[in-house]
DNA sequence: TTAAACTTTCAATAATTATTGAAAATAAAA
DNA sequence: TTTTATTTTCAATAATTATTGAAAGTTTAA
């Protein structure tokens, strides 16, 4: 295959790959584009790669800087903005499992801990506080798994686990 | 609170959390009310208590028996199919583990290994060929690490994983 | 058998989510 | 200043995804 059309099929794989993991395609597509560029793109740049309209990028380049995956770059003479991907995947992996902690598992145990508060004592209110209670322990056990690899180091994290994990 | 009103929160809640991970809203709705209720329930209960469509209970139930976290339960006396929810959150938590990985970590591996089959030797590429091994090493590492949690025990998972990962 | 009870399918439609593009806002250069 | 380059916003629209509901299919009972 050649170079051109695999970094395309990356990135278009990519994409399809994100919605069903519930992210925006094109946010995905970005940052793949990013990612297997070797100099920063601008706008323009990424409009013309990925045929979408400036809006569109703007968005969703706003929404990887906002993620902590992409950086602005300054390019001498240049006049307009340019953005970077980190390159780094691992840090890539610890800041999109931090943010989608943050989005999405604090929230739940928010709500699951309110829930709680039901006052009812009837049988069938133990079976919901009971079913409740479940949950957030599991969500628990997953929130403090995911904070430790966010703050391991790779090689020492797999390392580590599969030390404890194996028979 | 009411219980009533803590489980329909709940169950709402579960849904609109559910569409930010790529989850069909109603999907986690159903499950929700299945596995907060006392008794299996036939479609009408859910039709009802959802106010869905027939068609839409039908589809998504058979989506959630598909994912191995519903089962379909005869009750004596009444000819159609009542369903229940596996009340073992931790089971619960396993079996939606496996299906993920299967249906999106699994096809990421595969096209990643594939790409790397890029027949050029040029800086870019090698470049590339980084990237792509770079995200293989550590979807690898997450693959593995969703291995060993599918197959552990809750509680030996935690307290060793515990161990391991404390400094 | 036939009829009744129930489940499944799927084309039509509704609801949601993403994208465009042009106008407004902002920043840099003249 | 004013002009020009660039970025941002957001209402309109397109694309996608979910839902309905009625017809077709299946199963059980009479």
């Amino acid at each position: 295959m050649k170079l051109d059309s695999a970094k395309l099929k990356y990135i278009h794989t990519w994409g399809s790959l994100a919605t069903s993991w519930g992210i925006n395609k094109t946010m995905a597509q970005v940052h793949a584009l990013l990612l297997v560029s070797t100099k920063p793109l601008s706008a323009e740049d990424i409009m013309e790669t990925l045929q979408i309209s400036r809006g569109n990028v703007n968005m969703n380049v706003r929404a990887l800087i906002d993620w902590g995956i992409v950086n602005k770059e300054f390019v001498v003479g240049e006049r307009k903005e340019f953005f970077v991907a980190d390159k780094d995947i691992w840090e890539l992996f610890k800041q999109i499992t931090k943010e989608r902690k943050k989005r999405e598992i604090e929230p739940v145990l928010k709500v699951l801990e309110e829930l709680q508060q039901v006052d009812d004592n009837s049988e069938d209110a133990q079976q919901f506080k009971q079913v409740l209670g479940d949950l957030s322990k599991v969500t628990n056990t997953v929130n403090n798994i995911l904070d430790k690899a966010i703050k391991a180091d790779e090689h020492w994290l797999l390392s580590n686990f599969t030390k404890a994990i194996k028979k």
